[in-house]
DNA sequence: TTTATATTCAACCAATCGGTTGACCTTTGT
DNA sequence: ACAAAGGTCAACCGATTGGTTGAATATAAA
């Protein structure tokens, strides 16, 4: 799944998926340690591991019956830096922001008027 | 609402709402306005609001029949302490993470047992 | 070989999300 | 007084979310 702001900000919105990259913060664990302190199954502690790992939060390596998980704090920067230019910014050049909305996927009035 | 981590970053993965965001700091701008040059209807806009100050991301007052929408950069600044976090940390105090797992509103195996 | 461990898969469920439409309320302008 | 403009509300819709359970798969240990 692509690594984008959407999947990175979504993988965070989640009170367990954060306590999860927080125990990773610590050091790398299996699928089992992590799922251990919380009070829900096992395939739904994988189901969040998966979502972080689309996010490009966390890496999984399998070394024979154990998948490893390992912090990935690369993705989180990305989105650190999005969120520092708020504050930070005098303006907005409106041909970069129509560039920025397009990026996103934000489909204009105009140009669905056009199709 | 809230202001939460949770809300912060649902409020933050949806693309139309980062749009609205970076609209909004150019300047502050009536419903109607931020709406224009979206696809989506007005309702839709004004539910996105909505969900941004909930989430303590804009605030909005009403002057006439008018809703003025304002940036509100603080709440953006607490998620992005959070997320500085990771990568500077250096291991985590056990109690500490506890306690945030908790502030968080994660049930721990424990605590559901002993209920 | 048999058994236990680690993890995912598949099907399902209730709740939530982003969107729509049409009715509604309030304020402004004529 | 009446019409238009600015927004919200309520009901609805399909897709997605976070969760469950039980079966399946693969590896390791007895």
């Amino acid at each position: 799944m692509a690594v984008t702001l959407d999947t990175v900000f979504m993988a965070l919105a989640d009170p367990t998926r954060r306590a999860i990259l927080s125990m990773l913060l610590e050091d790398d664990m299996a699928v089992t340690d992590v799922a251990e302190p919380f009070a829900v199954s096992l395939a739904a502690i994988s189901k969040h591991l998966t979502v972080l790992a689309d996010a490009g939060l966390i890496s999984q390596e399998k070394r024979g019956r154990v998948k490893w998980c390992k912090l990935e704090p690369d993705a989180l920067r990305e989105a650190s830096v999005w969120m520092q230019g708020f504050g930070q910014m005098d303006g907005v050049d409106l041909d970069a922001f129509e560039q920025f909305l397009a990026s996103e996927g934000v489909i204009l009035a105009e140009e669905e008027a056009e199709q």
